[in-house]
DNA sequence: TTGTATGCGTTATCAA
DNA sequence: TTGATAACGCATACAA
């Protein structure tokens, strides 16, 4: 035999009825286990499909089943998406669901031609796809409401955006903790770098800041409020820019780790010690905080559990046909406490 | 009107015909940009397909095409497995490649039931998918055989086993090269973490290790070589193992990153500095070499682009229906030297 | 238990 | 030439 196997025959349904000798109808009855079948004619077909491996094809099943069997998975596009943290633990737990479900996952990334284009409505009325999951997705992407609008179920991913469904963890409380948790070491002027204002769990997180700050009575200024933009590098400027101002912050809240990872590096270059000199503070607990030096306080938010929650709830929308609509789930929040954020000096 | 827009009329080509008062066939062939059909009467039936929304469905042409438009990949069952750098990366690069193709990616996980269970050739009978691209596999998968001889391209990424399509990096040329980097620093005895012994790269590096040993005129003994198995844990257990023994090395390789930081933690357990008393090498530079302290120094091996490269193979295989057969490709190394690989003191 | 219609698009064949 | 008709791909549901 050559190396080519590629031509190799794949049975279809009617060379399994030729083969049994009966009609097509009774090897899908066989098939599908059906009551109305007689269990040796049953036994029959099932030995011969057994026999040359056949398989139905899902093609063929969805065909007449109307529907794909497949989930898809929207991420960003940021470079190596996969290898964030964030995204590869709630693609974990998404993926985890979708396979116990039997369907499938095709993941697409959010590129502006993807968006623009509206490859997502197409896919969905090519029906490549039954439903979409979103992560990471911005608070301006409405081509996720026209998709919506057209009567695919789509699901946010710790995010909200109109009124589509969401399954998101408590970032404002997060956030409030984190604060409230520093405060409570003894800071009063508590720098906070944000993150992009297109993005629910930042825009979250700085609520649950500047609450916080309210309610406790700390320090508020437009001069411990600094922008960034998730990376290192942002979070880097950004607390240089707080180290700035003469009366600089005695602890800094960041809105992700890898910020506050790019913050260590500003407050370090500047000659400072973490936590004697500013204490730190970041949110998601991505890998990384175990390793940089000092370890990096940061708030647990499982995303890997968010992912199979709204995963799940998809499935039940799915199935039951069921209503939109914003439905917001409190996670538990750990604090994973590091020597990042020590006593006030 | 209800919440529930799940109903939402999908059209269908028998509709955009009806509606432009033409045949079937006819939509057919303007959606296929026919050379014969009346241009007038083309533009009539597309204005009216833009209009709608119309797309035909995937499920319906797969039926008549014969083949799905899907890509698998195939990752191990390990704890979050994406998360790892590793495999984010070879999955960014498959991702890429098969979106500009037009295929769609689904992801499966080798899970034990998945490869008993003979999940992978089901997937291929039941025409989910085209073709396997399979990253991280071990030597005993035989399952991916089988999925071959059925007629499946199966193509691995950086792995070998037995004559199916791979397209793997120079893992012997980069364990070669880290141990011949720290004989140049001086080192004499060089202490070596292998991984599991059905895994092609780790195989393939401790081969390397032991030609380079050989060449070199460097110690070998049984006491220089640890086993270990990838994660952290064990590279801290094979440490203390090498550590043990009365002469220990002034110089460890490791078959992997995460196993070089698990022996960092039992250098410094063991009272001893990296790298005035044990310099450390690892491999696979993944993410966290950077962050840790002192930082490590590995070898690179572009995952992405390895990923990449498996890709376009495999759709090359799919286009022509080519032959099987081993197919080595040597990627560039880049050695990344931090603080971690010094003189031998 | 089986014939037949159904789902949807493509393509070869045939008629205008 | 241009377009219509019919068969095909595969499995399933339902009436006979």
């Amino acid at each position: 035999m050559s190396t080519r196997d590629q031509g190799k025959k794949r049975y279809t349904i009617r060379d399994i009825a030729a083969m049994a000798g009966v009609s097509r109808s009774t090897v899908s009855l066989a098939l599908n286990d059906s009551p109305k079948i007689n269990p040796k004619t049953k036994a029959k077909v099932m030995e011969i499909i057994e026999r040359v491996g056949y398989r139905p094809s899902a093609i063929a099943r969805s065909l007449v089943r109307q529907r794909a069997g497949v989930i898809c998975v929207i991420l960003p596009q940021i470079g190596h998406v996969v290898s964030d943290f964030y995204f590869s633990e709630s693609l974990s737990g998404i993926l985890d669901v979708v396979t116990a479900h039997g369907y499938h996952l095709v993941v697409e990334m959010a590129t502006p031609e993807f968006k623009s284009g509206k490859k997502a409505l197409a896919l969905y009325r090519q029906r490549v796809m039954d439903a979409v999951l979103c992560v990471g997705n911005l608070t301006t992407d409405t081509y996720l409401i026209e998709l919506a609008e057209a009567g695919c179920p789509v699901i946010l991913v710790n995010s909200v955006l109109g009124n589509l469904p969401a399954v998101i963890g408590a970032n404002r409380q997060a956030a409030y903790r984190a604060v409230e948790h520093l405060a409570r070491l003894g800071h009063t002027r508590i720098g906070h770098i944000r993150g992009s204002e297109f993005v629910t769990t930042a825009i979250h997180r700085t609520e649950g800041y500047l609450q916080a700050v309210e309610d406790l009575g700390l320090e508020m200024s437009d001069e411990l409020l600094a922008q960034g933009y998730f990376d290192r590098e942002s979070g880097y400027m950004a607390t240089k820019w707080l180290l700035s101002h003469s009366r600089r912050p005695t602890a800094i809240y960041s809105v992700n780790d890898m910020m506050a990872i790019g913050a260590m590096d500003a407050i370090q270059e500047a000659g400072l010690r973490i936590p004697q000199d500013i204490a730190l503070f970041g949110g998601d607990d991505i890998l990384l905080t175990q390793y940089v030096s000092p370890k990096l306080s940061t708030i647990r938010q499982n995303m890997y559990l968010i992912g199979q929650l709204a995963c799940e709830r998809m499935f039940r929308i799915l199935e039951s046909g069921a209503a939109t609509g914003l439905e917001e789930v409190e996670l538990e929040l750990v604090i994973r406490e590091s020597c990042g954020a020590k006593h006030a000096s």
